[in-house]
DNA sequence: CTGATAATGATAATCATTTTCAATAATAAT
DNA sequence: ATTATTATTGAAAATGATTATCATTATCAG
């Protein structure tokens, strides 16, 4: 469904209009495999859309991970990142260089990772009364590039 | 060894003295089992410590990170944390509340997860030429309290 | 004991993110 | 289509965590 409401479906149910930014913003995440922040969103959008504020761009990320449709994480770098969570991007998890703050996908070893945080979840429950809802695994290093350096 | 210079020989090596706020934040950390942030180490010391400066915890902190002593964590509640890293302490992750921010440290699963970590290491290092250091895994939900409220 | 200089702490600066609020625009009802 | 309702926007100011500046102080080698 191409066009100018391709995700509003997502929307309802949600209290919410579906307006330019918001379109603008969910485009521009679906397009890209990078993870994105806030103020690379804003520079990267004023060239289609001048005018757009960046506190639009917060609040509409806010929503946006509300409703699902978009991640939002934490890589140490002092400021957030974004992604789009379709279908189409299978559950994977990231390696983050600590020098240069590449951010690679990986979704190797999905089965055993599975096994074993469903595993953990299961167990946490009984152990801590913890009811798990989402987690989080990432490994912090060196891409090849910066092992040279 | 008791006493003031308890930790003093951990610094050997790296470039710094041994002063009175660095031996009262890293013993704050090490008689604690809670995840501190910067303020509320500075609300703790400046009892026993009056006159101790903001500016002196973060950049303690900082240091003590560098050397190993502590480590720091970003729970995604806006302000990191600090955790005492001796031998005592086992290797663990953590679970963290969404709603009242309580985090419960866990040392269950160590050996799959364990297994799990190198065996990823050692592959990612070969797809990717990526370079692990650290990994983090963190479970997010609601602890029992709040799965009540 | 003393000098070199690392460390401190008050203050100001940064930087990401939020809040405020008047103006605007999306949608429902007419 | 037109209008009324009210969610959304964007500019500006506020916030909150962290960092930089710099004159003063304190550690520790000699």
């Amino acid at each position: 469904m191409p066009g100018p409401h391709r995700w509003r479906k997502r929307f309802e149910g949600h209290i919410c209009r579906w307006t330019m930014p918001r379109e603008a913003i969910l485009d521009l995440l679906s397009r890209t495999t990078k993870h994105l922040s806030a103020k690379e969103i804003y520079a990267n959008l004023l060239q289609i859309y001048p005018g757009i504020g960046l506190t639009t761009i917060y609040r509409t990320l806010d929503l946006l991970e509300k409703t699902g449709m978009i991640k939002k994480f934490n890589f140490r770098q002092g400021e957030n990142r974004y992604e789009f969570a379709g279908e189409q991007r299978p559950h994977h998890h990231h390696l983050i260089c600590t020098s240069c703050g590449k951010i690679i996908d990986y979704s190797d070893f999905a089965e055993e990772e599975l096994e074993l945080v469903e595993k953990s979840a299961k167990q946490l429950a009984e152990k801590y009364k913890f009811l798990v809802q989402d987690h989080n695994i990432e490994f912090y290093g060196l891409c090849q590039q910066c092992q040279k350096d």
